[in-house]
RNA sequence: GGGAGUGUACCCAAGUGGCCAAAGGGGACGGGCUGUAAACCCGUUGGCGUUCGCCUUCGAUGGUUCGAAUCCAUCCGCUCCCA
């Protein structure tokens, strides 16, 4: 089927603005399936601190891309997109609407725009363009970069470390620059039929809303997950233990910091990663927006949405 | 009551006569982002005017000096020790 025949739905906005829930409350609603855009959420066992939904609530709606690897293993953009592709092609074949819901910026980019296609990460190559960069500095990587592919040099920061070993590692292992290969798919891609929803609101009250959800989450016994995890064996993943809530407390759990003032960095951590978002949230510039009010609830929102001009549900 | 300290911008903290609107860090604000993305990177952060400059600022007041956050005096606040 042609991805251009394809509706996708996607809501974004701040982390603790609700909308997995205004999600659950749609589903039904259109007849929808969901797919989860967080980085975060594809980790199993990960549950409190990337606010998860119940088992509950994953068996009364269907759920995709939760729960798909171990907190051991390394997820990134390219495994999300092939899965999530995988998962559109599902629900498509199934005559479901596609709700894609989650946080996680460049997800929803790489599904909405597409992902270049290069090579995957090359750990043995990192290493080495790494190891160069503490002996002979950072400027000697850029100074490379600049030799085989000066757009890419113009446009990455001098100090950007992991996106110049990135283009290396890419040049190296295709003998064409990053530039090129990304323009290239740029002309190329056929995207889905995307639609954007935001969920927004005042600032105060996402801060207040992000720092009420930190609170909780502690109280619901994130210490103790986090823990158990960190305990387990094999261990965490690079990509899992820098998760917001995980990060903080294996800091605590090293005896690097106490725990009063973990929880007080993973407070504020989230209210960098709203603004974080709220910047790339920018970039989707066909996203409508919807201005939540502090007393919305889930199935008002739902509602509001299934009933909203131009969505062309199939119900 | 006696002794030793200490007070710097939103917070922590350097600076001990001119190169100081004042290092550094945090926070806040803004931005970027194509295979680690809840990661990573960049910029701004006293006020007003485009360089450059002017004004206000280093607990308070008053001095010394061509010139002070830096030296002196008094006062106020905080900390620790001895009573």
């Amino acid at each position: 089927m042609d991805r251009r025949n394809i509706k996708i739905t996607f809501i974004l906005g701040c982390t603790g603005g609700g909308k997995s829930a205004l999600a659950r409350a749609l589903a039904p609603r259109i007849g929808a399936e969901i797919i989860s855009v967080d980085s975060m959420k594809v980790f199993r066992r990960m549950d409190i601190g990337t606010a998860k939904p119940t088992p509950e609530q994953l068996a009364a709606t269907p759920h995709h891309l939760i729960d798909v690897v171990e907190p051991s293993e390394d997820y990134s953009v390219a495994e999300f997109v092939r899965d999530s592709e995988k998962a559109v092609a599902d629900i498509s074949a199934r005559g479901k609407e596609v709700l894609c819901v989650g946080g996680t910026a460049l997800y929803i980019k790489s599904l909405s725009e597409g992902l270049f296609e290069g090579p995957s990460a090359d750990e043995e190559i990192r290493d080495r363009l790494k190891k160069r960069a503490v002996e002979s500095g950072i400027d000697a990587l850029h100074g490379e970069l600049r030799k085989v592919d000066p757009e890419a040099a113009d446009r990455i920061h001098p100090n950007d470390q992991r996106r110049i070993v990135r283009a290396l590692e890419v040049y190296e292992l295709t003998g064409q620059p990053i530039t090129e290969l990304q323009t290239q798919w740029n002309k190329e891609r056929t995207v889905y039929d995307c639609t954007f929803l935001g969920l927004r609101r005042e600032k105060e009250e996402e801060n207040r809303r992000a720092n009420a959800r930190v609170k909780s989450m502690v109280e619901r016994g994130l210490v103790e997950e986090v823990r158990s995890l960190w305990a387990e064996t094999p261990p965490m993943s690079t990509t899992a233990r820098q998760a917001l809530g995980y990060a903080e407390l294996i800091e605590y759990l090293e005896g690097r910091v106490e725990l009063e003032e973990a929880i007080e960095n993973i407070k504020i951590n989230t209210r960098k990663f709203s603004k974080a978002q709220r910047t790339w949230f920018k970039r989707f510039r066909q996203t409508r927006w919807i201005d939540v009010q502090p007393d919305a609830t889930a199935d008002g929102l739902a509602e509001y949405v299934a009933d909203m001009e131009g969505m062309a549900w199939s119900k």
